[in-house]
RNA sequence: GGGGGAUUUCCCGAGCGGCCAAAGGGGGCAGACUGUAAAUCUGUUGUCACUGACUUCGGUGGUCCGAAUCCACCAUCCCCCA
């Protein structure tokens, strides 16, 4: 199977400008690619992570990755597919968050000689010069085209600021300077980017008068059409001090049914036939697929080492395992009053409740657990000597910790 | 530049000068049922010292015994005209 047919089977190719030639360059190891990158958080999700795989992937097949880290767009923010604007960053946070993409993407990708290499557009997009760039860019911009591209859609009815009808112009010329100064001769990215990539494909086309290609990724949607990776308090970081490597387990251990063998063929690294012999499972044997996707991603993201503990702790808490890696956390005597401690403000202190109301709640409506045993008194409390050994106390069915006083 | 409208708790959205911590929906959380899934049903959903108190309705001042509700100014956004 070529790697152009393996990305198809997989589910990751969305759109392609010329399937024949991109599918030969990037077969043949031919292709010099970019894949942009905005620095809005300081820290990568998993949107980024499956263009970093889709990297990988390519950088393995012999082409050469250019990551482009968008520290200049970032100051005008893509409005492709938003409904409101994006509240503006400072450079300082832009450069902040810069520095952290950098240092988390190098896990997955080979930076170096003759590999990939990472690029900022703030090099050369900061100095532009409005009127040259207006003459030079601006004429081969269709403005009527423009706004029917899909992105801006939803913001021709909510309002398009004209900073933010720039960022496609500004994504072009990235295209067209990487052309010229390292033969970068693709550009993928999110489906999300389509209009934004042919932009540059056309910049090319008109000022060079050569050919550039553009491919897109599909966008990891559940079952509902709403993008995956989300959740109520916001993103699966890949930054362990923002998403532990347990929740981010637990994120994908969750997955609903329908999409885990997407999630498993779109983002894991797993062997086609191996895939597709999971294919037929069905009802509770699922859960031993969403085992597989939580465990391999974990793996990918935080190491093997990592992995293990998020499964041992998720083991431990819903089957019958050692309680051996169960997340914890500490309490100091300071926390006692007359050497012991109640519920409310163990849970709190614990962090799986975000205040003592919610805590109160959690108790009340019979959701806390104690050394598996259901607390339903709101005032119970706790001694300095029960403490010292360390207690588990569990939230709901998923959150839990081990609490212990130093 | 002129005219009109909007800004409510996580989101959408109701809201009479006192009965508003604020309807309803979504989402979240907890419980039942399950497969750590989905669907369904129930409860809950500002904070704390929790039958009480405190802080919220874009911002700042004001009117009033009393304001999310009235007035003034500011900010942001939307629509129409130019």
């Amino acid at each position: 199977m070529t790697l152009y047919e393996e990305l198809i089977a997989r589910g990751l190719v969305a759109q392609v400008t010329d399937e024949a030639h991109i599918s030969d360059m990037i077969n043949n190891g031919k292709a010099t690619f970019y894949i942009g990158f905005d620095p809005t958080a300081d820290s990568l999700h998993v949107g980024h992570f499956m263009a970093l795989c889709l990297m990988k992937r390519l950088q393995m097949a012999g082409n050469k990755p250019v990551v482009l880290i968008g520290g200049g767009t970032a100051m005008i923010g893509d409005p492709s597919g938003r409904t409101d604007m994006r509240s503006m960053m400072t450079r300082e946070t832009i450069q902040h968050n810069c520095d952290c993409f950098k240092k988390q993407m190098e896990r997955f990708i080979e930076f170096g000689e003759g590999k990939a290499i990472m690029v900022n557009n703030a090099d050369w997009l900061l100095d532009l010069n409005y009127v040259e760039v207006l003459r030079e860019v601006g004429a081969c911009f269709s403005v009527n085209n423009m706004l029917r591209a899909e992105c801006y859609k939803q913001r021709m009815e909510k309002g398009l600021s004209f900073l933010e009808f720039n960022y496609m112009i500004m994504q072009s010329y990235d295209f067209y300077y990487l052309y010229q100064k390292y033969g970068c001769n693709m550009q993928f990215g999110g489906n999300d980017q389509w209009s934004n990539m042919l932009g540059g494909t056309e910049l090319i086309r008109r000022k060079l008068g050569k050919d550039a290609h553009a491919m897109t990724i599909t966008l990891l949607l559940n079952s509902e059409g709403k993008k995956m990776g989300k959740t109520a308090s916001g993103a699966v970081w890949l930054d362990p001090a923002k998403t532990t490597p347990y929740d981010f387990y637990q994120y994908w251990r969750n997955v609903e049914d329908a999409d885990v063998l997407k999630c498993i063929r779109m983002l894991t690294f797993l062997p086609m036939e191996q895939i597709e012999a999971m294919d037929s499972w069905e009802g509770s044997q699922l859960n031993t697929a969403k085992e597989i996707l939580a465990y391999e991603l974990t793996k990918l993201v935080h190491g093997e080492e990592e992995a293990n503990k998020a499964q041992a702790s998720a083991k431990a808490l819903f089957g019958a395992g050692a309680d051996a890696d169960i997340p914890t956390a500490e309490l100091a005597e300071a926390d006692l009053v007359d050497g012991a401690i109640d519920i409310l403000s163990i849970l709190v202190k614990a962090g799986l409740v975000p205040s003592k109301s919610e805590a109160r709640r959690a108790v009340e409506q019979g959701g806390v657990t104690v050394e598996g045993e259901k607390v339903t008194d709101i005032k119970a409390t706790y001694t300095a000597d029960t403490l010292k050994g360390g207690i588990v106390v569990r939230r709901g069915k998923k959150a839990f910790k081990k609490v212990v006083l130093n």
